[in-house]
DNA sequence: TAAGTAATGCAACCGGGTTGCAAAGATTGG
DNA sequence: CCAATCTTTGCAACCCGGTTGCATTACTTA
């Protein structure tokens, strides 16, 4: 059962298996970040431990990244095709206290900032709460 | 049983009981921030229930503020004498990854952003992971 | 001092995340 | 095409941070 996107997971040295092409069906659908929790209830039928390491083996292939948007459950939304999840990919995301809802802002990356002397960046998490456009 | 740090519960409109002067102390004596669960280590004897109650108080009468750094448990420190944590207030964060301490960094406030049209702000979480000045 | 209010202690619960292990499925060398 | 091997999946149990209900204790105040 080929599915258009194999064509993605194979890119990213991910075996296309049937749970996988699914769980990347939904991630390709939503224009919104999606949660493990989200997740299983959109399937119903499906395992939490296959659905976490799903995700997991997304993440770790920079399929999908990570966003903790301090509301509950960590979210994960796919990455563009060029990235590679390094610090010049990082962008800001939106989470909508309304809708709940967390949007990957990927045309506006994180401002760089001076650290304290002997502080040193690797990484840089930032997220901004507010109303999104469809809740007006 | 008066302690010095009376004064700041008062003026935050916080009952000083034995309890919250001894969580307060700790906050205070801490230069960084400090979760639910490290208090209830530093206390041994104390609830963990009656901890928890203590830091939401604090948090609701502005006393302190939480942090997610996305590595656990939320941290909580003391906000600074004028603080109302409004946006005006925030900081950024950083997060060690080697001795997992979180610093207030509160020189550094967030950096204003653009959003896109119809997304409206109401508050920024910026947390910088990477190596603090102890760890090198 | 008695009644009313606030804080505390204890126990139980919840939800997200994670792991061990066995069953099922895919791969490969012969 | 089969057997041995490796990978993925399903199920169950567990962990941990957070949260709540409720009874007890401590304060407050009339
Ligand atoms: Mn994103
Ligand atoms: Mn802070
Ligand atoms: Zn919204
Ligand atoms: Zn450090």
């Amino acid at each position: 059962m080929k599915k258009s996107n194999d064509r993605q997971l194979i890119k990213r040295n991910i075996k296309p298996t049937a749970m996988r092409e699914l769980v990347l069906e939904v991630l390709t659908e939503e224009e919104t970040a999606i949660s493990l929790p989200e997740l299983e209830k959109r399937f119903e039928k499906a395992d939490k431990a296959t659905l976490y390491r799903t995700l997991k083996t997304f993440e770790e292939r920079k399929l999908i990244h990570s966003i903790d948007d301090g509301s509950g459950p960590v979210k994960y939304a796919l990455c563009l095709e060029k990235c590679s999840c390094e610090v010049e990919d990082l962008h800001v995301h939106f989470h909508c206290t309304k809708c709940n809802k967390t949007y990957c802002l990927h045309e506006i990356p994180v401002p760089s900032i001076s650290l304290p002397k002997d502080f040193s960046l690797e990484s840089v998490n930032m997220v901004v709460q507010g109303i999104c456009a469809n809740c007006e």
